[in-house]
DNA sequence: TAACTGTACTAATTCACATAGTACACCAAA
DNA sequence: TTTGGTGTACTATGTGAATTAGTACAGTTA
């Protein structure tokens, strides 16, 4: 699974959200695989529910899963968990690309960043 | 100067030290220029000495800004301010590069997005 | 039916952020 | 020296989001 960090300032919740996220993106959660229950995941990193259901609400509002009410919840399929995920990462990193720029940051400042960080 | 929007979220005290970054980063403050004082600022943005003042010590923390008791806050020499913008949003931006290359964005994915928000 | 699931509330607690107020040390100008 | 402006430090208080606590209801499955 992944941790958490109690003393991190991050909200649990969307720290949640971010360990879910990952495990998506690297292909650890499949679609239609079955998430943990609420209770059971608040259970194992010793949290309320609502903390989770909260972080499973956000992760339905971006389209990385669903719930069916008395079954569970389940990763979406894997073209759409994927694209939903692309998706909101990319228009995270337009936004921090746009930061940069405003700051001074040139374009080969930037792709020099890039081959650095995100070799091959 | 900037605008402040206190519905936004964000902690006021960043919003200062984002918003002296930029002025900075523009070349519309300059080295050795004097900043407002704390209780001015405070009074314009209609906004706590406090919150004025702890935006000051992180903008001095990041070398932007130096404060001599008594006399005032100014701007770093623009060598130095320059360099401690760059280096900081240089970090920032090679954050976001991990975090979006973690997340499945390819080399070509986050050129892309440079070519398309930072044109020329 | 029983045990599990998601979902929806309200109430209480916690904690960072911001405010309010005061005080002190320092510098510059009158 | 005095006066007024400066940065800095501190305590106390208010506020709002995040989290916890507890309960309840609806749906599924064995």
């Amino acid at each position: 699974m992944f941790q958490l960090d109690l003393k991190s300032g991050v909200p649990i919740s969307d720290q949640i959200v971010n360990g879910f996220i990952k495990l998506t993106a690297l292909g650890i959660l499949s679609g239609g695989e079955k998430m943990p229950s609420v209770r059971s995941l608040a259970s194992q990193f010793s949290v309320n529910p609502n903390t989770v259901q909260k972080a499973y609400t956000l992760l339905e509002q971006n389209g990385i899963i669903y719930s069916v009410k008395g079954k569970g919840s389940f990763v979406s399929d894997d073209e759409h968990s994927h694209k939903a995920i692309i998706d909101g990462a990319t228009k995270e990193f337009c936004r921090a690309v746009r930061t940069a720029h405003q700051l001074g940051l040139t374009k080969d400042d930037l792709i020099k960043c890039i081959e650095r960080e995100a070799d091959v």
